[in-house]
DNA sequence: CCCTGTTTTGACTGTTCGTTCCAAACTCAG
DNA sequence: CTGAGTTTGGAACGAACAGTCAAAACAGGG
């Protein structure tokens, strides 16, 4: 019979993706989708649904790649102290990279989770995943004894994450160095 | 001759910077603003100009009273470590009492810096007075014996101001109170 | 080479956006 | 009461928006 698909579904929502990360959902219209995908404006519709639903995707695939898929490549190539300052030092090292487009669930968490349940489930799922992250690294670091273990794990990890959020969104409109350096710096100072 | 205004300039001004605040730039229209200032669309455009000048002027005003305001009250009214306190705890308390707005200056930072110089300036100005007061609160708090000499002013007050924005965002998005006084608690433990 | 069924395509829909404009309503000085 | 100057409400603008559709382009099976 007949036909398969001529573009790639993956490539095309990854730059989906891209764009929602650097201009938002609102900001974004179906126009610049079509455009930066390089798909028609039909296939999109056939394939992603309405832009909600694209939006999702992509979201669903950012926290898979960018937060789950990061997060255990820190696990896996750093101790539990190094993984820490390895996701600050990431971060600071992709806005000296020219990106100042921060965090997607960061982002989405301002522009669309009071205002709609099911995104705010996901932006929510990520975030406390991330903060799981800070907490099974505390805990496995006072077992290593490299953090000492007066530190209460859940608040610490609590903090880092607020420490770590505030650090994207200064990414996006304070992007000097020197900034970023220190906010990075103050999350040793939690885990003294 | 004629007849005065018949609006509140600054009551109309205040009920816009509410729906900004609310809903943000993008997704707030034109006919959001006439319904909500309670003027007309005519009047509107005549004493404020356009949709950005009317934002602009919004998010200056939120810069004095919410910002600027706010910080001269705390500094009168506590010493410098309860100042510092207060700021988390005032912030958690509009959460408790039922707003999820954030901070308007945190939440166009994210939507409106990377895009827009003049409201990047605004906003910036904004932040760095924010980290100017807990700097200088340290400081005093360092002189009056209630914070430790080796606490690095400059750097502890950075920590606080991106702890503060990842405050205002959790509370948009997870305004769990636990999860709010858990980074509030953290505030301290940059401090010791 | 034609038939079949899917994909691609770009024109098209109705709606909403920000903005402009004008005539009617109105207040107050003369 | 009259005239001057403002505010008002709503109509109207072109542009941009999200979303739809029918026809053309296409690959493989007969």
């Amino acid at each position: 019979m007949p036909w398969e698909k001529q573009f790639d579904h993956d490539a095309a929502l990854s730059k989906a993706m891209g764009t929602f990360w650097a201009q938002g959902y609102d900001a974004t219209s179906m126009q610049d989708l079509v455009e930066c995908m390089g798909i028609n404006r039909g296939s999109l519709y056939a394939s992603f649904g309405d832009k909600r639903s694209l939006f999702i995707e992509a979201l669903r695939r950012y926290d898979a790649v960018y937060r789950e898929g990061w997060v255990n490549r820190l696990v896996k190539s750093h101790g539990p102290r190094g993984a820490i300052a390895a996701a600050f030092d990431e971060a600071i090292a992709a806005v000296q990279g020219g990106s100042n487009d921060g965090c997607l669930l960061v982002n989405t968490a301002l522009e669309l989770s009071p205002h709609d349940d099911e995104i705010s489930a996901i932006v929510d799922h990520g975030l406390a995943e991330m903060e799981q992250f800070f907490c099974d690294m505390i805990e496995r670091g006072q077992a290593a004894g490299e953090i000492p273990a007066h530190v209460v794990s859940v608040d610490a990890a609590r903090g880092l994450l607020s420490l770590f959020i505030g650090l994207r969104v200064l990414s996006r409109s304070r992007p000097e160095a020197s900034l970023l350096r220190s906010v990075a710096n103050q999350a040793g100072a939690l885990l003294t």
